[in-house]
DNA sequence: TTATAGTTTAGAATCATTATAAACTACTTT
DNA sequence: AAAGTAGTTTATAATGATTCTAAACTATAA
């Protein structure tokens, strides 16, 4: 498989030019089998070691909002500042480790909801995300 | 029921003192029987009103931090940039709706999640969020 | 080639949040 | 009640993430 040549035909396919940068970033994101959880910049020091040059953070942030539009990426849902953003692009779910912040992707694809409550009036459900958040054992438990 | 006396014991017992600042604030947060859901910029608006003077932002962000240290507020996990946070303390659940950003609690507490996954090694479940994205039924569909 | 429309870039601007240090105030001790 | 102190509030500066801007660059079509 020619990854360089997918991507091209898959940027152009999306009206996006393949350029150097989109091309690198690319390459990044979606070689690979297993999903990434990454920030703006964690991508940006992979990037650069990757072409051996700086590229802008305006670049970055273009790029992945691009990736975000046409469906390629999904922004996740999480306490704190920066962004994080997921390859998986399926509905699904995470684990949220509080002492490490890692995040990791659910596999059982049987994990389900019950008794789920009306909806508002006039809406449908677009999606749910669960959040399992997770510590050691000695950790003391949320107030509930 | 004397609110005043009730949250200036409160405030006392937490080891904060109970300055006109923090009891403007615990009178907007806790003076009412729903939930509710603010940002540090709702609630300076909704104070100043009030107390017909300016608020520092800084004393927000410190009351509102101390109140969620000792558990009185919580801070709810959400895409972009600002924060929010909840008075309902109680582990529970979100309805958030995509078009007008409103965030609203699902009050039906039998909401449960089936098939869960293994937990990693020597974790512990902490909490359980689900949010349900909601939107009108015409607009189009998350991809899944 | 050349034209042009899309892209990248550095740096400025903006927005949320945190830090700082001086002025203020609730509370304790007298 | 006065004075001391430790906790608070405040304006402002500092920081960090993100967005904007406008000039230089580049992929593509003519």
């Amino acid at each position: 498989m020619d990854h360089l040549k997918f991507h091209t035909d898959k940027l152009r396919a999306s009206g996006l030019r393949p350029t150097k940068q989109r091309l690198a970033i690319c390459k990044i994101l979606f070689n690979r089998k297993e999903t990434f959880h990454f920030t703006i910049d964690n991508l940006k020091k992979i990037a650069e070691k990757n072409i051996k040059k700086k590229i802008s953070l305006a670049t970055l942030y273009n790029t992945v909002h691009a990736f975000e539009k046409k469906g390629y990426l999904k922004e996740i849902s999480l306490k704190g500042n920066k962004t994080f953003f997921d390859t998986n692009i399926k509905s699904h779910h995470h684990f949220y480790d509080e002492e490490t912040s890692e995040l990791t992707d659910i596999k059982n694809e049987n994990i389900s909801v019950n008794n789920l409550p009306k909806i508002p009036n006039g809406k449908k459900i677009k999606d749910i995300e669960i959040t399992i958040k997770v510590a050691s054992n000695n950790q003391k438990q949320r107030n509930n």
